[in-house]
Order: C-alpha cells, then structure tokens, then sequence
DNA sequence: ATGAAAGCGCTAACAC
DNA sequence: GTGTTAGCGCTTTCAT
C-alpha cells in the first residue's frame, strides 16, 4: 500500500481523505466543516481545522467544480488586450470578478469569427459560468448561436433580442461630438469611420449624419473610410486636408484616428485647432499626452468592464437571463484640439 | 427513470455515457475514440463519431482534468492588464498558450503582494499546470514562497534561484540610453528613477551610474526619485529643468516619465530636444505619437509574454524544472526627443 | 453530530 | 477491438 504516513513530509497535495484521516473523522465531515455546512460539533471542528493547517489543505476546486457545476470562472471574450480601451474592460471586469471570487480566462480574438467560436467552445469545455464579450463585429445570429446557452453579457454592443449588454449611445455620442464641432463655428465636417463591420463605427456614422442633417445651415460634409489606427487617420487626414474643400472640423471616429489626423496636419503644415478642429472618441489615455491634447468622447471602458461582469453576477444569482441593460452616458471632454472658428491663439 | 431519450431535445448537456448509449457501445470505447488512443474499430468509431455531432457532445474539461490532472490552463499574474507594457506580455502570453491549446487565467496584482499571495492559492486551487509572473516588485524570497511548488516562470525580473526567466538586461540598455545621452555631447546628465522596490528600476539605475562613471569626461549628474508615471516625470522635470544647473540630457526611467518630463519643458518653455534632450525606456505605442516623438530603448513585451509561455511550457513537457533563462536585447530607437548638442533644426 | 455510500464525467488498467 | 471496473477529490443524501 503507498498510503502516506499522515505527518510525513510528502510532495503530494493533501487531499480530504489525508485531513480525515489525521483527524480521525470522515470526509464528509472534513467537508461540512470547509464549507460550514451542517452541524459539526466544536471539538471535532478544532481537531479538523488542525489538520487542515497542519497539512497545509486546499480544496482541489476541480474536483469541487466536478460536482457542483460551478467553477467560479468566466470567459473574457474580446478582439485584443493590447487595445487599452479593451485593456480597460479587462481591467474592470476582473476587478469585478475577483471581488465575488471569480476568475476571468482571457480570450484574444482579433475580431475573427471563427477564433470567437473556438475559444467559446474552449470555454464551454472549461464549464465557464458565464462569458463577457466585448467589441465583437461578428452578425449577431452567428455570434448568439456559438455563445448557445451560456449565460453572457455584451459590451459595447447592443444585442437586439437580449437584456444583456453594457454600451453606450455610440450614435448619440457622435452626435455630441458633432455638435460641438458645429457649435465652435466650423461650417465644413468630415468623419473618418471605423472599419466596415464594426457596430460602433456604424453607429457614430450614423451620429454624425443625423447631427449634420439636424443642423438648421447648410453644411458641407464629407465621410471617408478609416481603419480605427493611427495610420488610417493619417491617410484619411492628409486626403481630406489637401482635397479641393478642407474641412475646418474633423470628428474622427477614434481617437488613434485623431492623432493620425493631428500628424497628416502638422505634416501638411497646418496647426490644429487653428486652422483645422480635430475631435477623436474613446478618451484613451494617450489623448492627454498627445500635442495639442486630444478633445473626444469619453468611453469608460473601466467602468463598462465593471459593470459588465456585476450584470452577469446577477444573471447566474437569479437564474434569470435578462435584466435591464446597463447605458453609460457619452461625455464630451474638452482639451486643446478643438477651438472657436477665428478665434486667435 | 429520469433517462433523456438520446434524440429528445434536452437542455442538459451531452455527456460521454449519452453518447455510448446511443452508439451502442461503452464509455471506455467512446473515450478512446476522442482520445484516439487504443485500437478502435473503424465501423465503431463512425458510429460514436456520429452520435457525437448529433447530441452535439463535447468533452467536460473539468472531469478529465479530475482524473489526468492537467487542465490545460495557465495563470498569468501581472500588476496590471491597463498598462500597456503589461498589456501586450499578456497578448503574447496568450497567443503562445492558445497555441498548445492552453487557456490563461488574468491576475491583476496592482504590484501587492498580499494580492499576489491570494492570486496564486486561487490558481493553484483551480489546478493550472503553470504561472507566468510578470513586473512583481515582491521580494524573491516572499514570492517564491507563496509560488510554492507551481512550475512558474518570471518576466522582467530575474530569478536569482532558478533558471527560469524572461528579462531584459534593464542595467545595459539603461547604459546604451545614458550613453547615447553623452554621445550627443550632452555633459549635464539627469536620470529619473522607478519607484523604489521596483527591480527594473533599480537596474535601469544602476545602469546610469555605471555608464556615467565609465565615461572619461567629468560629468555633472542628479537623480531624482520618480515613479513611473506621467505625473513623477512631470514634476521631477520641473524641479530638474528649473534647478542652479539644468541638465542637457534627461534619462528618464520609462517613457511615461520621459513624456511627463517633456510637457514640463514645454511647460517652462524649454525646447525638446534643443535645450535638453530626453530618453525613455519602454517603448510603448504612445512614444511614437508624442511630440516630438520620443527616443527610447525598446522592450519587446509581446514576444516577452511569448517567450515566457513557451518556456513554461517546455518545463512541463519535459519536467525538469529549470531551462535557459532567455534573454532580450534592449535596443535604442532613435527619435525625435534627443538630438546632437549644439545642432540647429 | 457523524459516517457510509453514491455519484459528478471522465480515464486507464485489466479482462475477455 | 471492446467492455468492465476502479478510481480522481469532492459533495450530498440518507442512515445512525
């Protein structure tokens, strides 16, 4: 028999079995006394808790898990954690996660369908309890029907048929931004979108049309097609500032895109705000410390991520699937890039 | 008898005896057929094959992780996914995990190490097979206790016991940026620490000191005590930039420093890199996007976080706990914050 | 208040 | 080739 002498120094983990048997009790009373269930009385309590120490015990989770279908863990489904605005969804979902004991198993997708899938199978096979997914571009019958009937929550993106997503008024935050262009005088728009499926991007397309259609004067605008990157902004930028009509106000429909259009002006010599107002969206970091400092549409993806996961917490808590979606509101920061039209510096 | 009909469109999820019950056959031969392990029928294993798409079966992880002790998954323990060095060690991690099939767990520590601590019994109840810690400030010793006997490997920092880390000689790069500082004629060096327990600080310290005392010239120099982040860069540059002796070349302990130390040049309204060339370390993405766009050493963290996993993963093939520890070159990246003394532009 | 025993879904000898 | 059986570490009735 290999038993292992209860005090002798094994590399092995202890297991229930080992604590029982130091204790001198049953498993299942080593059981009732870790998860304080059932009545145990105070001296064997003792005797077990010492064992437990005493061997150094730590409940195998998987094992647990095995059991009672629960393993405390969920999926984390997003395009790209070097992206800080989804760094910062990370960020707040697993502080969310971590506070009511759950693990988040970061899965990178880069916006392809069929990595989704697979680390959504991944998960399944994992017994994940939920799934967060962010930033998906993926049809939304597609994306549904490999999430199957794991509970989840989306960010950044409303799911038509669901209760379950944590976004924000994209469209109504392009108009915000709009506006404010409109309103420091500038008479001629542009819009760099996003990349063609990307939900977002569409919505502050659509934002920025209906704040131009709005407007009581009559606008010049133009729309050209980004990339969401830096360098998508710089050849958007340098085509619409040297075109026949330069725009005097750029909404750009990120904010990577924004500091591209900033390097096409000063490389085109022209100084932003003067000559041209630049307004990005997201409020990444990086926006304060570009020159001239970036205005744009705060995205809180903290807070989104945050949420994200508290709204899932309450799914697997009640058993029922749909809640109230959670909106945050799109704020305006106002910073250097944008200034009244013949205003002097 | 609750039996589900095999072909009974339940919500409950197939498992391993479903699918030999309606193969016709065991457990045993179904496993091996997922498993292709042992010899198999050809007749058989279409016959299992099919009763697998068609109650759309897929293996618990969790079950088979019981029995084989291995669960696939790995825990990454970091400061902090928002940071963006951080950031891309996590993208690299994971893309090289996903690639042998492995799933990571996020840890964000904030650099505690009683976070730490909590982390890694977290992971180690949930049975991953390995860790990669990265950016910890924690004592060795504290550390590789509360590791315990987890296969690890550790990013950015070494490990003086083992031979098991991905690092960058922080010491020299910081000697190729102090050098490249007095290459361009400047005399008057300064250099802004990390925070004060943080090993790649401390190098990149020690890295300024040895390369200034090397050089033959007498040299004026100053330290002053940062802390990482923009605001300490800020706020150490202002009391450098206005000091009895200004310096000529400012080193700053990373880029978010170094970009706080320009804005305070500007601030005062000193000239980047005209009267006082600056230097970062890092390399992140916002160092290419600042103005003037910034000279630094590059510290590849998408291939660190890549070479980590794949080291680990060696260590658990091959069980000997120690391999080559791997190490990068820090390069200098010539920009625009740094320039010859004494050149006009 | 405590123990015995069944079983979670799967793997791995070991038989036949 | 395929089935039988005994666990993996734990929870959970059900007795006692």
């Amino acid at each position: 028999m290999h038993h292992d002498g209860p005090n002798e120094c094994d590399p092995t983990v202890a297991t229930i079995k080992d604590v029982a048997r130091l204790a001198g009790v049953s498993v299942s009373t080593v059981s009732r006394v870790m998860n304080e269930s059932g009545y145990v009385g105070t001296d064997t309590r003792v005797k077990v808790q010492q064992a437990m120490v005493q061997l150094n015990f730590s409940p195998n989770d998987i094992a647990r898990g095995l059991v009672s279908k629960k393993t405390a863990s969920i999926g984390l489904l997003i395009p790209d954690v070097s992206n800080p605005f989804f760094a910062d969804i990370a960020r707040g979902t697993e502080d969310a996660a971590i506070a009511q004991g759950f693990s988040v198993i970061l899965c990178n997708s880069d916006w392809q369908m069929d990595r989704e899938r697979m680390y959504l199978d991944i998960l399944r096979g994992k017994w994940v309890e939920g799934v967060v997914v962010a930033g998906s571009r993926s049809p939304e019958q597609v994306l549904l029907k490999a999430i199957g009937d794991l509970p989840f929550v989306m960010v950044d993106r409303r799911a038509v048929h669901q209760g379950n997503s944590v976004w924000m008024d994209n469209q109504r935050g392009a108009m915000v931004a709009t506006e404010h262009l409109f309103n420091l005088g500038c008479r001629h728009l542009a819009h760099i979108t996003g990349p063609e499926h990307s939900p977002s991007g569409q919505a502050r397309h659509a934002g920025f049309i209906q704040a131009v259609e709005a407007s009581a004067s009559v606008l010049q605008t133009q729309v050209m097609q980004g990339d969401f990157r830096v360098d998508g902004g710089y050849r958007a930028g340098l085509q619409l500032l040297q075109g026949q009509q330069r725009p005097d106000g750029i909404f750009a429909g990120n904010d990577l895109m924004a500091i591209g259009v900033i390097h096409a002006a000063q490389f085109l010599g022209l100084r932003v705000p003067q000559d041209v107002s630049v307004i990005g969206y997201d409020n990444i970091a990086m926006a304060q410390y570009v020159a001239p400092k970036l205005t744009t549409i705060d995205q809180p993806g903290y807070e989104m991520g945050k949420a994200a996961f508290e709204m899932l917490y309450r799914q697997l808590q009640s058993e029922q699937e749909l809640s109230e979606d959670v909106e945050f509101e799109p704020t305006l920061v106002l910073r250097e890039s944008t200034q009244n039209r013949g205003q002097k510096r």
